[in-house]
DNA sequence: CTTTATTTTTGACGCATCGTCACATTAGAG
DNA sequence: CTCTAATGTGACGATGCGTCAAAAATAAAG
């Protein structure tokens, strides 16, 4: 009676290959450049396959964003587990942030597609929520942080503020930055004169001293601070990246 | 000899009814039901004469970008020449960014999409650069704010940072704010209990704070700001925006 | 081993959209 | 009226999407 059942585990590997497959077209062809034809001809599946594990090319695109959040969430937990003042730590935020977007670019810009109305109004409510989930983790971290720097003091909330108005404002504030100066995403006019790394610093140190979270930009060796991300928190990450960029 | 001419001006005409007649379509379909095919069916004329004025889709929708981004360029430029400190004139500027982005949503939405590689790689070279143009002139009314600040002492520029600096910061902070609690983009997991005229006064207010850019949050009313920014400033907007609200 | 019941995979098909191009149309000069 | 070159037209081939009936695969029962 009961007959072939494919174990979870190997469908989800199957669906990670799909997604693989599906990035590295985009990466060499751009996001208009996919099509499920392609990535069936990649792979060793049919196109049935590749449609019963998603409903369509958007709902694809979007557990490609998904999967890329994931690993931004990982790299969230390490900043928050890192060895210094809570200002320290919600920077270290922003610099993961920036890292990953840097590293997996194609990633990054998928995030801003999958925003865009077009791709969501596709997608499957089940990895729709799964996305909403993954922003909140994301936002959990921040939170977790701004809790901390309110403990130790080195944070005084303005009265009209919130913790999690607070959250996203940091939030915010790094994804206009990022989405902006993004090499491969807009090669904006202003973009010449400007560079990522140290956009990003400059804009979390303004809302930041705005916030009056301490110590101040004034008050603190803050080149050391990265460099401490560079070396201890994110190493890898950036040996990666210097890999990538010189490559 | 001499044929048919038609006339400069009629062919702007017929280019303004082809990119309406598109946004109409956009507006009840989104992006991804925009068809060329549907365009011409709307319009008088046939799939040939849209395709003389535009090479495809893509360069379409850059052109409907660009011209939003013409008319953010007037509010700016009404902005600037409000009466007021300059801190007020640059906090009228994020305003009127997002009352433009309320007041149009499909536009702002398709300025972001417009930055998606898939779109931007197949845009003429011309409307491109039209696009980095247009960008220029928003950072220009900007810039010539901070210059102000700048000369009447109120705004102390930090040593490490130009005006164009200043100028990016403010510009990339309204973008991530509007960008992520865009009704229209993003149903992300904390904008329900954000709100988005109150966050990017905060976020502005925040930043400019952390610039030194008197009167500080504290040191002035700024609810009495907004109010002029709605009853004098930009009373047909507000008075717009009302009614899409209600209507 | 064969049969059977059920799941999984397959890829050809119908439909929609894209962008092109050979031909039709048009307006003015001669 | 005729001729000419700019302009407009829409049928057409190509490509991609998503479906679905049929085929293959599988595991237990006979």
């Amino acid at each position: 009676m009961s007959p072939k059942i494919i174990d979870h585990c190997a469908l989800e590997a199957r669906e990670e290959e799909i997604m693989t497959t599906a990035l590295e077209i985009i990466t060499e062809l751009g996001v208009a450049g996919l099509t499920i034809d392609k990535v069936v001809a990649k792979l060793p599946y049919s196109k049935g396959t590749v449609y019963n594990h998603f409903t369509c090319k958007e709902d694809l695109l979007t557990g490609l964003c998904n999967r890329s959040v994931k690993n931004v969430a990982a790299l969230f937990c390490r900043a928050v587990a890192f060895e210094g003042s809570s200002r320290e730590r919600i920077l270290a935020i922003g610099y993961a942030y920036m890292l990953h977007s840097l590293l997996n670019p194609t990633e990054f810009m998928l995030v801003i597609s999958a925003k865009t109305p077009s791709i969501r109004e596709k997608s499957t409510e089940k990895r729709q929520e799964e996305h909403l989930a993954l922003e909140s983790k994301l936002l959990g971290s921040i939170l977790q942080i701004i809790s901390t720097g309110l403990a130790s003091g080195e944070l005084n909330l303005q009265p009209h503020l919130s913790p999690a108005q607070v959250a996203f404002s940091l939030w915010s504030m790094c994804f206009g930055t990022i989405a902006l100066l993004h090499e491969s995403l807009d090669r904006c006019s202003v973009r010449t004169e400007m560079n990522l790394e140290r956009e990003l610093i400059n804009h979390s140190n303004l809302l930041l001293d705005g916030l009056n979270w301490q110590p101040y930009t004034q008050e603190h060796d803050w080149t050391d601070t990265i460099y401490k991300y560079k070396t201890q928190l994110f190493p890898h990450e950036v040996k990666q990246l210097k890999r990538l960029q010189n490559g």
